[in-house]
DNA sequence: CTATTATTCAATTGATTGCTTGATTGTTCT
DNA sequence: AGAACAATCAAGCAATCAATTGAATAATAG
């Protein structure tokens, strides 16, 4: 052995934290932990050139931080484990409560307006059994389809400023989207304040929820 | 703005990967977690010359992780806040969960042995207040005068091995060092088992002892 | 003011990374 | 077997990074 074993140790470590070091791949994973998906698909949600996304999946393959199986000619992807979550959540936390940057660009996304608070998914299983509250889910509709909170209602972005009208004003809205590291949550609370509306973000997104044992719907199930 | 502020975002939890996607950078980590320290006994430490070690202590400094003050003509680094070790641990066990290379790089320091489970750091406190335990320190020197455990001993890989005489083979041993990143208290137990002792690891080391809110020894107090 | 000590800056080198392009492999359908 | 499709591989280029060297900046002591 070369290098000792201190230095190699370290360096599998590094080799993890490199891994997570490019936006492209975090956007990737993001992906999967809303569920297992090809490569094709993760190309076309990601943006990336499918030659590339195949790439960076090969790097994450690498550390370990996901697995692929083949099924017919497709390769699917899929987290290794949740553990990899974490590790993403804790990143943004460092990067939140250190950076100013980050603050910036999230308080830019609010448009100068103070946010309230995220609402627990403790609390929103809460209200939702109380049906005290409308649940927005602003992810693509195939994403939605795929699982999404029993009783929540589908809108993007894009259509969320034609529909306005569909809401009732009266009780409160809680919108989520794909995770922590997803802006869409964000922006649609934005929009929704600038027209008067109670509303607020759901902590953390889908495989939170999921993660947290509570029941998903899937279409057609 | 010419990226979008969801890749801006990412392009900020991606330094903070990045940051810690180097061996030397994670080395200096792992030696601020002891304690602050200046740039001179920081490179020593880590084997770095001195303006690489500035350099990379800069690095940390742009992702936030450290914060540095003037003291004299001496600049003194220390970690913004403790949350960067929990991310360094959660690294460390998302990289042992999942990459082969770790296990085998840990499997060699324990010699082929079965190395046992480490203890808790809640038992050991128990333990130690009954005195049913010998606790050993096998950090240099100077990090053992500047913290530890009360009531350890502190005994160095290369004084181990001549000093075994003096300790007592019916009393179970706990070894410490740094942190879970450091490897000295493996090889002490390794070498410990191999002369019939009865040894285990702490979980952590110091760092996480004191983060514990544990009582800590200081030289000199 | 000059010398000394502690740290940082600036320029260079070699190595690595990310992305693109076009060819190649593995699988299924006909 | 041949065509069609999904994914990967291989080569090349520009950009970035780590480490080295030597010079430059701060703070203190004489």
């Amino acid at each position: 052995m070369s290098t000792s074993p201190k230095i190699a140790l370290l360096e599998e470590y590094a080799l993890v934290a490199r891994t997570l070091s490019a936006p492209a791949r975090l956007m990737l994973l993001e992906q999967l932990a809303q569920g297992e998906r090809g490569v094709e698909a993760l190309a076309e949600k990601t943006g990336l050139t499918l030659a590339n996304c195949s790439q960076h999946l090969q790097q994450l393959r690498r550390a370990a931080l996901v697995t692929s199986r083949r099924e017919g000619k497709a390769v699917i992807y899929r987290l290794t484990d949740t553990k990899t979550l974490d590790l993403m959540d804790l990143l943004r936390v460092v990067a939140e409560r250190n950076l100013a940057q980050v603050d910036q660009i999230l308080r830019g996304l609010s448009d100068g307006q103070d946010a309230p608070e995220p609402i627990t998914r403790e609390d929103l299983a809460r209200r939702l059994a109380e049906g005290s509250v409308t649940v927005l889910d602003v992810r693509p509709a195939d994403e939605f389809a795929a699982g999404h909170i029993p009783g929540a209602r589908n809108m993007m972005l894009a259509e969320l400023e034609r529909h306005l009208s569909m809401l009732d004003p009266s009780t409160e809205i809680v919108a989520y989207c794909r995770g922590p590291y997803c802006v869409y949550a964000h922006q649609a609370v934005t929009a929704l304040r600038k027209h008067g509306f109670n509303a607020r973000r759901l902590e953390g997104g889908l495989p939170e929820w999921r993660e947290d044992g509570r029941k998903v719907r899937v279409n057609g199930d």
